[in-house]
DNA sequence: CGATTCTTTGAAAACAGTCAATCTGTGTGG
DNA sequence: CCACACAGATTGACTGTTTTCAAAGAATCG
């Protein structure tokens, strides 16, 4: 299962044999079958996740019991809490496996170390969290400027990979929307 | 003007007079008066701005003329378009003074150089990436969570400052709303 | 096949947007 | 100091979009 990190790793930077070697030796492994969660509101996010296969969604619940997708997860995807995760409080997201999946943990306190150890991991996470804050600015940005049509297309040509894998309803959810008002924008068979 | 952003770091790291020496070196001074631009749809965007006084706003305008604003940043925190900045892409926003301001630039290049001297600052710096992302996070959720009504109360209750010294037109424009919009729901005496 | 789960459709109600007019407060120049 | 212009905020009537609730149709899986 190392091997899918393996590659991800050599994908993006250079590391030595002995440095895949020390990064191996803190990895940890779980099988996910599919709506198993990996972490559950109320849990406090201890664990950085690499999704080595499958597919992952992190989501919160309301009130009235309706979910609210805010990211999704494929292969080669970190998912986490982040907030939990930096500030040690209990997480208001659940995260739990769309797809049967393949992670890879890693221990906060240990990931930091291999961060220290290693600049160019280092630097890798930081791209990635650049990148996931770029993704989040664009995300709000849609929100605040775009109808629930345009957000429908434009995610369906932003992600083409996600709406094969992921169920409209939680297409709708991620959006923002009712699964009704996406199967409507999908057949305007009914629009004048 | 260094002054402020000396306090700044001081409350959040500790530097000797050297170091702070060092990366005042690097700064650049910079006074916009209200309206004024600091970054225009189009430009790339080089520098990392600390605001020392005022405030500011980034925004994009649509096909019809409507602005869009994804974030207010008063004293204290930073603004730039970290997507132009990364990629070196024109930005598609345009960052301008809501009030005068005082603000300290740092070109992208010497700000990485301070980074890699400084790991304290670096430290400080991928913080103020990771909370803007926790914040980015949760009004994603909002955005696709929460109505009109519950957008603004939590807005107010969470930026009471902002509330004071933002126009209302704005501040809708920020939580994805007509200014029309909000106003009705300050005075709900229409309401049943 | 039978049982879930997911999607579609319909009709009504709730909600937010548009356009236009009025109101309020502020600041400027005469 | 007043009058006026201007920007921002409010209000009203109307339109359009999205949600809600309910029910019926596919699709999938054991």
């Amino acid at each position: 299962m190392f091997d899918n990190f393996k590659e991800y790793l050599q994908g993006k930077i250079t590391l030595s044999e002995e440095e895949l070697a020390y990064i191996e030796k803190f990895a940890r492994y779980k099988k996910l079958r599919k709506k198993q969660y990996l972490l559950q509101e109320g849990d406090i996010c201890k664990q950085h996740a690499f999704v080595a296969k499958g597919l992952m969604r992190a989501y919160s619940v309301d009130e009235k019991g309706s979910e609210h997708i805010t990211r999704f997860a494929r292969e080669d995807w970190w998912i986490s809490d982040r907030e939990s995760l930096l500030s040690g409080h209990p997480s208001r997201f659940n995260i739990d496996a769309i797809e049967a999946s393949d992670l890879i943990l890693f221990d906060k306190d240990e990931f930091d170390v291999i961060c220290q150890k290693l600049p160019v991991f280092n630097q890798l996470i930081t791209n990635v969290l650049n990148k996931s804050f770029v993704v989040y600015q664009d995300r709000v940005h849609e929100a605040i400027s775009t109808t629930a049509d345009e957000k429908y297309h434009n995610f369906m040509r932003r992600y083409p990979e996600y709406s094969l894998r992921v169920p409209q309803a939680m297409i709708a959810s991620y959006l923002g929307m009712t699964p009704e008002t996406l199967s409507r924008l999908r057949n305007p068979k009914s629009k004048k």
